[in-house]
DNA sequence: TTGAAAGCGCTAACAG
DNA sequence: CTGTTAGCGCTTTCAA
């Protein structure tokens, strides 16, 4: 690219003008004639003229960029929550720099690097499953960088530039199980994924007080813990269909297991949900499209992300009274009642 | 972020070096001694320095970074897409800002403008599908910014630093329906969307040749053009199936569609694939979960993100010689035949 | 209402 | 091996 592209100076000579005036009237500043302004309007229009943002960044200071940082972008959850930055974002003038860490602690702290390196005015991250190490971090807070942690936070990095917006992963389970009880099951089932994960540790813990508020006995039987993919849902249900007295209903921390569950149950001849009720946690596309179609937990993932953003806003532009504000914001997951579990 | 941030200055000054020392010795050069080195490092660790890319950017006149804009990241296709740019990207060395056009011309135009003036150094690029106006993409070329289509490509645009990495839709869905025909279907209904959209023309070929060169007449009632959702799947296969001869196979152009279809087939009694095959295109995370699963043409979405940014990088690399590369690269999607169609 | 000049942080000549 | 100097393109005083 050794083509040499446009400057303001090449504007302000044709012009005779000085660059400072062609930079006033292309910002719009009211000290410029309006006869003026309109000749360098036309001018940059007809050559095409493209404002270095590079250079007007590190004149003024900021970037007017933010940096987003998610484990990876596929599933449906974690689109859609870029969706709401990005729209959100846009919204208040911001661009958006979005980064994946592929679950991997070494990408991760190589694209915060790579954030901070490019002036980014504030970052959203969600944490890749594996990190330890919270060095990268540390470096961002000590900065000043406004970070606002979503979905995968970190407790004990603590600041008052540091926020974090999350699902109350038990308020849905508690929903979902709670919605199964109320349809009459008593043998509830849940399907869990590694309890030191917290989402699957608030999942379990709302299966657990739904179960305790109904008046229902925990079975620790009915509790199987594995890594929730499709094929682990089909036999873990198998699992399920062995024992002497069968569930009937199975609540699982992924739509994944749900859906493998659902195939073993009609393959033994069972229906659902007459014989058992099913409710998963995401609402994924496909739950909408099984037969019959899941119920599942939606994660507002929209929401999520404009919310996160409104956050991050809000420390950017007040950072002083954002100090005292609520460090941690919980979003509500909603329950969507689907042919399922009724 | 009132915030004071390092400069090479700071480090310079509390080491009693120059600044272009201590640049020079950040960046690993051979002139500097092991032992200035050494303390630079050293210092730069402590305090947490990081280099200000937007000014090494300005000065060098390039930013390391690509840009990529796409219609949306929904669905497995663009994601995956992304992945592959991001991953090949990053093994060159390469930053990339990822923008979405939510298919809207407007946000795709002001997209490219963002990039063009946050100065990438290349773009990869997938139209909105409500594209008409291409000024957008003329003022990239003028700018001798390389330019490489993935997916949805403008045929009209030519330069020397403009390209192309698409599917061959056709061979897909050739493959998809020869696969049909061999199994001995003969009525083969056809569901396409918009045939002013390359990709559903492209398919809606592929179809047409697979028929004729099985000397299988083709029917004008199978074919049936809608905007490829679920909904339109289910609509469209109560219109096939009121026919008076059923078709005994479907070939849709999405696998929304195809869902749509198994959906109302298994709602009117008949089997699949025993009364009706199945094959759709995209092999969507939900093709392999439905009963039965679906046959679906994979679109080697990761693949593609790689090349594309070979092909970029060729382009930046040598735009002379690759003036007279391939203009034009077309991977050939792969069928996955599931229980649907056999 | 416009212009001249300085400087954001970095790197690349050029000089020693 | 290291320092001096200049300039990337922009915005922002300060001055006219």
């Amino acid at each position: 690219m050794s083509h040499k592209r446009l400057s303001i100076a090449d504007l302000a000579k044709e012009l005779g003008l000085a660059a400072s005036t062609v930079s006033r009237a292309l910002a719009g500043s009211p000290q410029v004639s309006e006869a003026t302004t309109e000749r360098v309007r036309k001018l940059a229009e007809e050559w095409h003229y493209k404002p270095n943002q590079l250079a007007a960044a590190l004149r003024k200071g900021h970037s007017q960029t933010l940096g987003v940082l998610v484990p990876h972008l596929t599933g449906q959850f974690f689109p859609e929550v870029v969706n709401g930055i990005a729209l959100e974002a846009s919204r208040a003038g911001f661009n958006v720099m979005i980064c994946q860490s592929n679950e991997d602690e070494g990408q991760e702290k190589k694209n915060i690097d790579l954030l901070m390196n490019a002036r980014v005015e504030g970052i959203l991250v969600s944490l890749a499953n594996t990190t330890q190490n919270f060095a990268h971090f540390e470096a961002v807070r000590d900065q000043q960088v406004p970070l606002v942690f979503f979905d995968r936070e970190m407790e004990r990095l603590v600041g008052d530039q540091v926020r974090s917006v999350v699902l109350d992963d038990a308020a849905g389970a508690y929903a979902a199980v709670s919605h199964l009880l109320k349809g009459g099951r008593r043998r509830i089932a849940h399907m869990s994924g590694p309890l030191h994960l917290n989402i699957h540790k608030n999942r379990h813990a709302g299966y657990l007080k739904a179960l305790r508020d109904h008046h229902v006995p925990f079975r620790e039987e009915l509790v199987i813990i594995s890594d929730l993919t499709q094929e682990t849902g089909v036999h873990d249900m198998e699992q399920l269909l062995a024992l002497p007295e069968r569930p009937d209903a199975v609540f699982a921390s992924t739509d994944l297991a749900i859906v493998g569950a659902l195939q073993t149950i009609k393959r033994h001849g069972l229906r659902v949900p007459q014989d058992v009720a099913l409710a998963g946690f995401s609402n994924e596309l496909f739950t909408a499209l099984t037969e019959p179609t899941l119920t599942s937990v939606d994660q507002q993932c929209k929401q999520m992300g404009e919310v996160a953003v409104q956050v991050l806003l809000e420390l950017l532009n007040k950072p002083a009274q954002a100090a005292h504000g609520e460090r941690r914001i919980v979003l509500t997951p909603q329950l969507l009642v689907r042919e399922s579990s009724q």
